[in-house]
DNA sequence: AAGATCGGCAACCGCTGTGGT
DNA sequence: AACCACAGCGGTTGCCGATCT
């Protein structure tokens, strides 16, 4: 009879500190213990489970291992377009707080949700040369990257699922693709008034101030193109390309730090 | 072809919160 | 109230494959 069939192993438990625990990468046999207990014997008491199970590990390293790689449930790779946006507009709103933002991904761990933001976006806010938590790159972010998303994500599923809001102003439809979409981390891109923008950008940043008198002002907004100027840039959507490459065209990227440079300056 | 560098990701570490005694 | 064990979270590290020189 085997540790599988039993579910645990008979001898005395051993602590952690007893028996030498092992780290590093799992194997395939180790995987195949911790899936066979847990299925036995359901999640969590994950410190019985190194135990009983046979496993020369800790409860954590067991229980990470579960939660991030071995659960049935668990996606890896391949983050849609969906998702990118939904991580972007759920971390402007709770920050690193990445098991809560995981919990709006289903089948995503916060693990992945960490490495996606510091691999793909903190190298977007080092193209820039500016801090992924500065109020230039949120800005960047909000107005440049988002929309850009929204636009990639319209054009591959064919339009809007135009459910948009009565009670908002707002151009977008408040849910774009599946995902729903706060309609106050996007901006307007239609109309003529740029109050809205206005209240959105901080002073530190502020683009509406005298030095860019043109900062992001609304757009030719039809259809799914996207477009604006930023301090006097041209911004528009027309990059159909893998989202995880670079967001910013040379001229973004140009005026942003530009921008960072004049605020320096100031300081 | 080989070494250096970089990027992505899995896993570890330390800390905090919570529940039980 | 104090202590302990455990679970969970976020930051960090280290490995490994891909790319560059």
């Amino acid at each position: 009879m085997n540790v599988y069939e039993t579910g645990f192993i008979s001898e005395t438990p051993q602590s952690e500190e007893d028996m030498d625990v092992k780290k590093g990468p799992w194997t395939e046999e180790e995987d195949f213990t911790l899936k066979a207990y847990v299925n036995i014997h359901g999640e969590g008491r994950w410190n019985s489970v190194a135990r009983l199970s046979g496993l020369k590990r800790t409860g954590k390293s067991c229980r990470l291992r579960w939660l991030n790689y071995l659960r049935p449930e668990v996606r890896r790779g391949n983050i849609s377009l969906q998702e990118q946006l939904l991580i972007l507009q759920l971390h402007s709103q709770w920050g690193n707080r990445w098991s809560k933002i995981a919990q709006h991904l289903p089948g995503r761990t916060d693990n992945e949700i960490k490495n996606y933001w510091r691999t793909r976006v903190q190298k977007q806010a080092k193209q820039l040369k500016c801090d992924v938590n500065s109020k230039q790159f949120r800005d960047a972010m909000r107005y440049v990257w988002i929309p850009r998303l929204v636009e990639q994500i319209c054009s591959s599923s064919g339009s809007h699922s135009a459910q948009q809001s009565s009670s908002t102003t707002t151009t977008y439809a408040d849910t774009i693709g599946s995902v729903r979409v706060d309609p106050r981390l996007l901006p307007e891109l239609s109309g003529t008034s740029s109050d809205s923008l206005d209240a959105q950008v901080s002073s530190v940043s502020d683009l509406t101030n005298s030095k860019y008198p043109n900062s992001l002002q609304n757009g030719s907004g039809s259809g799914n193109t996207i477009a604006g100027t930023w301090g006097g840039v041209e911004i528009e959507a027309t990059d159909g390309g893998d989202s995880m490459e670079s967001v910013w065209n040379e001229e973004d990227i140009w005026f942003l730090r530009q921008q960072l440079y004049d605020d320096d300056d100031l300081n």
